[in-house]
DNA sequence: AAAAGGTACTATGCAATGCAAGGTACTATG
DNA sequence: CATAGTACCTTGCATTGCATAGTACCTTTT
C-alpha cells in the first residue's frame, strides 16, 4: 500500500461518520458536505459522495427532502433520522476508542506490562 | 454499516499503520505484536495478523528472521526495512492529519467561514 | 426555440483491506 | 506413536471509497 492507497484506505468508514456529522448540525445538500470536507482537508468529490448518501438513506440513517433552488436544479436536503442520531452517538465513541488505541501505540515508548482491565475493543 | 461493521471499516488503514509502529520499537513476533494490539483494544485474531504481514513483507516494508523457540515450533521475528520506517513516518503525518481533520468536523459548532489556507487533505 | 454552460444527482464496476474459517507444521509431553 | 500447544499459512468473502460515465434541471446565450 502506497501513502496514497493508505490515504483512502484510512478513509474507510470515516468518511461515514464525518458526513453523519456534519448532517447532524442541520439541513445541508451535498455541495454543502463538500465544502465542509474541503476545509478540513478531507477531499473528496461527488462520485464518492453521492453512494454513500445513497447508501446512508437505504440504511435509514438519513432522510431527504426536495428544495428548489434559486438558481439551477432542486437539491436534495438531508436530515438524520432518530436512528441516524443514535447510531452517530455510538460511532463517536467508536472513534474516541479508535483515536485512543491507535494513540497508546504510536506514544508507546516500552513494551506494556499491566494486562489489567481490559476490555471490549475496537 | 451496523457499528461492528463500522468498527471494520474503521481499521481499514489504521491496523497495517499500528502495526508497523509494533514492529518499529525493535523485533516482535506474532504472538508479541497481537498482545500489543489487544493491550490497546485493538481485537484481531491471528488470520487477520499474518495476510497482513505477508502483504506488508511482500511490499518491502518489513523483513523477517526464523529464531528458535524454547518450546514449541520456530517464530518469525520482524523487523522495518528502510523502506518501512520512511513508511512509517509519512503514516504518522497521515494519521495526525486525518485525527486533525475528523476532529475539526465533529467539534465544528458553527459552519466553517474562512476557506483561506486550503492544503492537500487526507 | 435551440444550443451551451453550470449545477445537481445517479449508476456501476473496480481496487484494496480486514475478516473468518479451515488448514499445515513444529515441538514437547504422555 | 498420539496428543496438546504453539506458530504460521491460505483463501474466499464483505464492505467501502473511488473513478468514470451518464442523466436531468435550470439559466443564459445565440
Amino acid at each position: 500500500m502506497d501513502l496514497e492507497n493508505a490515504k483512502v484506505q484510512m478513509r474507510k468508514g470515516i468518511l461515514e461518520f464525518c458526513i453523519l456529522h456534519i448532517i447532524s448540525r442541520g439541513e445541508v445538500y451535498a455541495s454543502d458536505m463538500l465544502e465542509e470536507l474541503t476545509s478540513a482537508k478531507i477531499m473528496v468529490v461527488e462520485g464518492t459522495l453521492y453512494p454513500l448518501l445513497t447508501r446512508l438513506k437505504n440504511s435509514g440513517l438519513l432522510d431527504y427532502k426536495w428544495v428548489e433552488s434559486v438558481s439551477g436544479p432542486p437539491r436534495k436536503y438531508y436530515i438524520l433520522t432518530d436512528t441516524g442520531k443514535i447510531f452517530l452517538e455510538q460511532f463517536g465513541e467508536t472513534w474516541n476508542e479508535l483515536q485512543a488505541s491507535v494513540n497508546q501505540i504510536i506514544h508507546e515508548s516500552f513494551h506494556h506490562h499491566n494486562k489489567e482491565s481490559e476490555e471490549e475493543g475496537v
